[in-house]
DNA sequence: GCCGTTTTCGGCCCGACTGTTTTCAGTCG
């Protein structure tokens, strides 16, 4: 997985950290930062770069990518390493600790010698802390609160958890008589993947009843601020919830800003400086009257700053203002362009609802056609057989004749630790479309798991790869391939990554949907429904093909059936590339 | 350290909340 932009980005940080801490100017820090995050989100890999392309790279000037040369040729810095020997290891660990920044992370540093979180409670616990310039016995007792909570590890927590918790909170207080309205914001409205706290955004004119009521809430753990428009609790569950009140009136600019990300505010607020105005959650102002120019819907900011409105799931400071600008923004894909699902399980392998309750829920929702892959004979403990396979065949061809979308009979075969796969050619040209997915073995070399995934990707009947990279939320970590060779493979096979859409997999995520789209991958956005409710999990699936400025030509299941018929084709492709 | 339809120098996003201060610094989002 190791890509040099990551580790570039991480010495970046690690120098901003550094340089904070030992009081470097702010701005300098900032610029690391910003740099990170460009290097961090540029599709082309750094190590394959010139310097001047380096240089070239937006917020990457002359000194840092003199420095990103030397990282990339010598594997060090030697600036980054005489600030590494003036600054504790354990310093910047401190940082981690909500509430204290770099500067009293120096200030304990200086005048008491901590070095690390044991040396920080010690302190703590013996109140010297309070005898410092600034500080008290509340901002000491504070912090001591939240280095426990830290360490009880008030963890991120998947996309698919947090907005349940959200929309019951939205539940709770839409009904109070002040609110006008409502919404969740915060990276759970951009969708990314892991959530850390949940933020909520109200349109009121009386907000002080609704911040009373907010503590007051029956999850409430611990109110850790409370203001008159905004407060902040903590949940029984260990997430932390921000709640904030804005007049009507402000309601868009408030929406767009309480959105994020950080980086994308910052460049919208630039942007509108150097239009001679003024961004805040509260509107967009004129700069010498203080005229308010736009505020109560989203939109009426980004086009008085000359931008088409963003997709939240696109807000990430990763170029998407830059494009907006220069009218080169894709439009990407949304959940209505969705036709069909391309991998779904039944009762007959480890799903819990059986074919006809899944075909039932998938009319339903809409769908013009539905893929049913149930697993393969190799992944022993799901007890298929191919009599099974053809069994389900015939009810799916009958099921066929009734209304309801049109069905293909798939299946998702196991990639074997060799690259091989369930029944042979001849059996697997039988069905509509063959998903093959890896499911152990994910610890084998790189050299072995890239040749293993090519080989499944060059198989002539093999249509997408399920969860290429296997990668669980929170759990496990992506499987070490050069993604590379397997995006260009996918390419030129016409073979399709998944977008997974289960919130613990959603895998590829955006990031790689990102890059894989370089290579002109497509991809197949699908739910691996095992229940009859997770079909409705390929919004998450769509976020995420968002997030990586996927369009709907990129996504195979927005085809009209004849034409994705002809894209599982796989050989005809293959034939048309040559 | 980066960047430029006001700038190659002088700027660099904006506001709420807390705690310790009597007017502001630090932190966060």
């Amino acid at each position: 997985m190791a890509r040099s932009n990551d580790a570039v980005a991480a010495m970046l940080l690690e120098f901003a950290e550094l340089l904070a801490i030992s009081g470097g100017p702010p701005y300098k820090v900032r610029a690391y930062e910003k740099a990170a995050q460009a290097v961090e989100g540029h599709p082309a890999e750094l190590a394959t770069l010139r310097s001047a392309e380096l240089d070239e790279i937006p917020n990457v000037g002359s000194q840092l990518a003199r420095k990103i040369r030397e990282f990339l040729d010598t594997g060090s810095v030697g600036e980054l390493d005489e600030l590494r020997a003036r600054v504790p290891t354990g310093l910047r660990s401190l940082l981690t600790i909500p509430g204290l920044g770099p500067r009293r992370a120096r200030q304990v540093y200086e005048e008491l010698g901590i070095t690390s979180p044991d040396d920080l409670l010690a302190a703590l616990h013996e109140h010297r802390l309070r005898e410092l310039r600034g500080w008290g016995a509340r901002s000491e007792d504070n912090l001591a609160a939240a280095v426990r909570e830290a360490q009880s590890a008030g963890e991120r927590v998947r996309l698919g958890l947090a907005l349940g918790v959200a929309e019951r909170l939205l539940q709770r207080l839409r009904p109070l008589p002040q609110v006008q309205r409502v919404e969740y914001a915060g990276s759970l409205r951009r969708m990314r993947d892991s959530i850390g706290d949940i933020d909520i955004l109200v349109a009121s004119d009386d907000p002080e009843p609704i911040m009373r009521a907010v503590t007051e809430l029956p999850v409430v753990e611990r109110v850790i601020s409370h203001g008159s428009t905004r407060t902040s609790v903590l949940t029984a569950t260990g997430l932390q919830v921000d709640v904030r009140v804005v007049a009507p009136p402000s309601w868009g600019a408030a929406l767009l800003y309480f959105t994020g990300s950080k980086a994308h505010n910052i460049q919208l607020r630039e942007l509108a400086l150097r239009a001679g105005l003024k961004l805040s959650e509260y509107g967009l102002f004129e700069v010498e009257t203080d005229r308010r120019v736009a505020g109560e819907r989203e939109e009426e900011v980004y086009a008085r700053l000359g931008l088409p409105w963003i997709e939240p799931t696109l807000r990430e400071g990763a170029g998407e203002v830059e494009a907006a600008l220069h009218g080169t923004l894709p439009e990407v894909v949304t959940r209505a362009d969705l036709r069909g699902d391309l991998h779904t399980h039944t009762d007959l392998t480890d799903g819990v609802a059986p074919l006809r309750d899944m075909v039932a829920a998938a009319a339903a929702a809409g769908h013009e056609y539905f893929a049913i892959t149930d697993h393969a004979p190799l992944l022993h403990m799901q007890r298929m057989t191919t009599e099974k396979a053809l069994a389900q065949r015939r009810r799916i061809r009958e099921l066929d004749r009734e209304a309801g979308p049109a069905l293909l009979h798939g299946t998702e075969l196991n990639i074997q630790p060799d690259g091989s796969l369930d029944w042979d050619t001849e059996f697997l040209s039988g069905f509509d479309i063959v998903v093959a997915s890896v499911h152990s073995h994910f610890d084998q070399p790189r050299d072995v798991l890239t040749a293993r995934l090519l080989r499944a990707i060059e198989h002539p009947h093999v249509n997408v790869i399920g969860h290429p990279t296997t990668r669980i939320v929170g759990g496990r970590s992506a499987i070490d391939v050069d993604l590379d060779e397997v995006f260009r493979a996918a390419a030129r096979t016409g073979t399709a990554l998944e977008v997974n859409s289960l919130p613990e997999r959603l895998d590829l995520n955006g990031e790689l949907v990102r890059r894989a789209r370089h290579f002109g991958v497509r991809f197949a956005v699908s739910s691996d429904a095992h229940s009859v409710a997770q079909l409705g999990n390929l919004s998450f699936g769509v976020a995420t093909a968002q997030r990586g400025w996927a369009t709907r030509d990129d996504v195979i299941n927005t085809y009209p059936l004849d034409e994705l018929r002809r894209f599982l084709a796989k050989h005809d492709h293959a034939a048309a590339v040559r």
